[in-house]
DNA sequence: GTGGTCTAGACCACA
DNA sequence: GTGGTCTAGACCACT
């Protein structure tokens, strides 16, 4: 389920976050529903436990998930205007790449094919979703 | 006209890197035209001598600029052919990126007008200036 | 083990990309090993940790090792796949380089020489060495 | 005639060493010929004398030519023993990089495929040597 | 403890 | 003057 790249750059606790706010996101992780306690998931996933609690305090230093003292982690109400950050930021980096691609020649329309070929892959996992 | 953010999370050296990269696919800095040294730069922005040098190191392993020991730094000229592998490689992380920036609920649309924004940053300097 | 050369007009940090990439290639250095930390090396072979961290840092840069922060340095796997733009370039390398020995008088002879004398240095430390 | 790199990171003066020794070497340059003054070539190609200078007096540290106060500099009489210096540097460095290639996956075979086409390339300019 | 960034200041090679 | 290497020593982020 967390499938972590150790060798990356990106330091792991910053990977788990990552992961955890896709989850949440994308509603696999419900409204007010528990995460795994920080022992559990440091055992499954063999990482050591200060890492995942830094990963659960900035969580919740960004709103995504509150800790109840004794009770456990769990994921926040959703506000959909957390994301306008992340979306602005994305943009931003987005404006970069798309320049840099430019510049390399590849031209609007591959652009375009590419986007149409990231819709299948992110659709694809989710598709019936409208349905239930 | 660097403007660094000191207190950034982002290393020195990689915001001079990417403001540099901008200068150059934006063609302010054209192919051929020489830098500033690294001494001069770094007065100019009050940065020690090693971080310019750090960047335009890293500028010149992504083949944006040459150095030459005695003459300066300059713009690479933009070699059409070869770049076959670097295009492999951007349109690897395009798709990368594009996915996430779906995934976070940026349409395509959107998207779409990034890229023009993108296009008139890349070519705006020179071509159809004229009609304006 | 690391001999440097001080008064080399090489530079040290390149004397040590040599050394190590030799290492890595001979498999004296296997897969995921970890490498001597920056500071570890520095001291070893007393010289300042920023050189060592130049050198890991090209090493990296060229693939042959991956760095996490926090973590240590490691010899990348070595990934037949992906490769093919690497060999591309590496075929054009050996060709120059080619030219430039049979330029110098050195016979297809000789070169083939060297070849048997390389598959020992790569190969030699694992496969037919219990045959001897 | 001197096609130099100003973009390469060789410094000029070495590459005008490297051609001026070929042009000897192959003979273009003959015993006791006149070499160009140090003025004359420096207009000729564009570069500072001062360079041309440094590059000559490699040359004639290195045995390949001599200088007469008020004349000029001339061609040495060919020692062939000059070369087997530069020919263990070559064969080290091909033995370098021809474990690198082999580490890469390239095969001996692929290697002596290409020392052919470097062959056809070599002899191809000069072919008729034989016959003079 | 690990790697990574940055500074201040020195020295070298090259044009 | 230019870029390039190196040192000594500091501080940060991460495990």
């Amino acid at each position: 389920m967390f499938e972590l790249d150790v060798r990356s750059r990106k330091p792991i606790y910053e990977q788990l976050v990552d992961k955890l706010k896709e989850l949440i996101i994308s509603e696999v992780l419900k409204q007010d529903e528990q995460l795994p306690s920080v022992r559990s998931l440091a055992q499954q996933i063999t990482v050591n436990p200060n890492t995942i609690q830094k990963a659960y305090r900035e969580l919740e230093n960004q709103g995504y998930i509150y800790s109840v003292k004794g009770r456990g982690s769990f994921v926040s109400p959703t506000s959909p205007k957390q994301n306008t950050e992340k979306i602005m930021k994305m943009k931003n980096e987005l404006l970069k790449i798309l320049s840099e691609a430019l510049y390399l020649g590849i031209s609007a329309d591959e652009i375009i094919q590419l986007i149409k070929e990231a819709e299948t892959t992110v659709r694809g996992g989710n598709e019936n979703d409208s349905l239930t």
